[in-house]
DNA sequence: TAGATTGTTAATCGATTAACAATC
DNA sequence: TAGATTGTTAATCGATTAACAATC
């Protein structure tokens, strides 16, 4: 779909799987580093040639969007990056919070793989009177009672849940309450949260879980 | 099926997915708790109550490996524990070791969710000589140019790769060619390795996009 | 034009959900 | 027996893969 000579991009509602979502940031951080290699123009099949995709599940993954590369040609490098930051939101800086400043919660704060998707972690809470008032890297750790007004006040609408698995649940709670629309949660529970919440799970005692399990089967 | 008397445990090959596997890890979670409460019998419907699944997906991902219930009547919770940690090869330590003693590994190494799944950590490697000799916990930290003969000394065969992304790759090759059959790998790249190896991957900063993705589709 | 590669439709595959007979 | 709940088969749904016409 072309408007004004440029590409559109279709910003669709639900429909679109996470695995999709996910394998995006994939090519986008691939393309990154093609980019400062100099290249310029890439083919779905040198963008997934290292990533164990195969090329048509790229092109289906962006046809969702729209079509971005030229037939024959193959994608500008430059102008890809661009368009798949758009879509997917990186294109403005989201603020999140942290919710619980223990290693885990240290850690991921300074992940440097979050270069490149333009997170701004504006605050961190916990409920370790020993951190309260410190700074992890930038981010200053604040009471976790006050983290319902922090919200409220910030505005601040994604949250990282990296607090002990018996209060993930009220914590989260307490987030929602406060207008906190996505939480991706570190806590090896399921939360129980209203619709319009999104949930993102990272289980990492259940990743292991799956590798030992290949490991047994595999003898 | 029915071999004297107790219900065989049927080890499939491959072709159970890895959605199965790592569900089978929070019914195991759930039923613990319910087992410290003092619960004894259970049903599909209870045990998947708190966890976003149907209870069809738990009857149907137990009858891969057999069928452990009485009809009428539900599951026996301890005897539902042991049968899926033998499912899963969890009731055997399992020895792993961690390449990359960062801020993430220590999270992972000292990370709470992982006691109940018997994994024992003998060993970190990093380059860096300012944490050579130091300890994780209990757990030593060695120089990461001695992982190789150390894998082959332990016969481990399981291991957490938190290298930075541009090392990630070729500290995994040095780890598959000194025996390592599982990886859980927490570096944003993917690995390029041999089949017979399994590669788990947490990809943090996709998981993050992913959320902010619907945060942005839900404005 | 000939060759290459996209975008999209169709076919396949696998996982989830529904339904229900078996049976406690 | 009547009620409950499993284990399993069948139906549905969605995601991946294959194929190919469009077109640079």
């Amino acid at each position: 779909m072309k408007v004004n000579g440029t590409a559109m991009i279709v910003t669709r509602k639900y429909s679109i799987s996470p695995e999709t979502i996910k394998r995006m940031i994939t090519y986008l951080r691939y393309l990154e580093i093609q980019k400062k290699k100099g290249i310029r123009i890439i083919s779905s099949k040198d963008v997934t040639s290292y990533l164990n995709v195969p090329p048509e599940q790229f092109r289906k993954d962006l046809s969702f969007f729209g079509g971005f590369g030229k037939r024959g040609v193959g994608y500008e490098v430059e102008r890809l990056i661009k368009t798949i930051k758009k879509i997917l939101g990186l294109d403005r800086k989201t603020r999140a919070i942290l919710a619980g400043a223990g290693r885990l919660g240290a850690a991921l704060i300074q992940y440097p793989g979050f270069s490149g998707i333009n997170m701004d972690i504006i605050a961190a809470f916990d409920n370790d009177a020993g951190k309260i008032g410190k700074q992890l890297k930038s981010t200053r750790i604040y009471d976790i009672r006050n983290i319902g007004s922090f919200i409220r006040k910030s505005r601040v609408r994604v949250a990282f849940l990296c607090v002990p698995a018996d209060s993930a649940q009220s914590v989260a709670d307490s987030l929602v309450r406060a207008g906190i629309k996505g939480i991706l949660n570190f806590a090896p529970v399921a939360l129980v949260l209203p619709a319009g919440v999104y949930v993102g799970n990272v289980d990492m005692a259940s990743e292991i879980g799956n590798v030992v399990y290949h490991m047994k089967i595999t003898n």
